[in-house]
DNA sequence: AATTCACTTTAGAATCATTCTAACCCAATT
DNA sequence: AATTGGGTTAGAATGATTCTAAAGTGAATT
């Protein structure tokens, strides 16, 4: 029996169709665990997470996974450029499912991620990168702080 | 006998002097391992370093200070507003002697900071922020690679 | 449908940066 | 010089992430 024919086989399971898509065309096999966090993870639009919050969102989803495989599964897609990886907080690393070019808002005491699409900020100049060295990307993350109250 | 007297006293040692002002104004006691951390930190031009290489650093420098002294005092210089901490890679966190407006490029295959003044960059539009937030900080991070060789 | 094999998943150990703890130490003040 | 409250320390603890070695499974083949 094939994964496709056991897995939400139903005639007309769209979701499903793309994400096995998503995942072959990325040349990684199609197995339970990677198809289950694909679908938490792609399956409701851009999204931000943690390694650990993905964990439990499967875990409350009712699957049985490891953290090892929720690792190993982000490392995968994010290898694979299915998802980014962003560098904001030094206790934990988040991924990010919108793999476009574009920006974040970080609020710190919220351990909070927003999105800013590319065309939202402006970066009108840069420096010439130092010889011998090509730009792979450019962030623009923009702290924010709680206003105090009035 | 105060510290000021014992540690490295000659008539005129401007940075000395310097250092010890920067410390008082932050509010911090003036304690060796604060001056001599202080001393590796800002005495020698805008620095990125990392808790362990600075640790690497004092000890190469015959200091006798331990893991955990250099982990507070970075901790608490950055506190004070005499570092900025700089998260740009997920295993650990770098501290940056320039604590003016400015940005980066990283090279992440190095493992190396490089500093790009203010002016270098013109973000010229900014979305705005969120309700109830306001911005602390906006940094812009230039990821990049080595260029494939000719 | 059974076999096979490389790739996956797993639990638990290991690692690594960072923080904590509780005891000892010292800078500033008296 | 004694006091005191913060500072420093070694080592344990923590927490995210990776590793290990063994058991499981997808996809192709028979």
């Amino acid at each position: 029996m094939r994964l496709s024919e056991k897995t939400k086989a139903r005639p007309t399971d769209k979701l499903a169709d793309e994400l096995a898509d998503k995942l072959s065309t990325a040349g990684l096999r199609l197995t339970q665990a990677r198809l289950a966090l694909a679908h938490l993870l792609f399956g409701q639009g851009d999204r931000h997470v943690t390694a650990d919050a993905l964990r439990e969102e499967a875990l409350a989803a009712g699957l049985k996974i490891s953290q090892a495989t929720v690792y190993n599964t982000l490392n995968q897609f994010h290898a694979a450029g299915l998802l980014r990886q962003v560098q904001v907080d030094q206790a934990r690393s988040y991924f990010d499912t919108n793999i476009d070019a574009h920006h974040h808002f970080y609020v710190e005491e919220e351990a909070r991620l927003i999105d800013i699409a590319a065309q939202e900020v402006d970066v009108a100049r840069l420096p010439d990168s130092p010889k011998g060295y090509d730009v792979d990307r450019v962030e623009v993350i923009i702290r924010l702080d709680k206003s105090p109250k009035a």
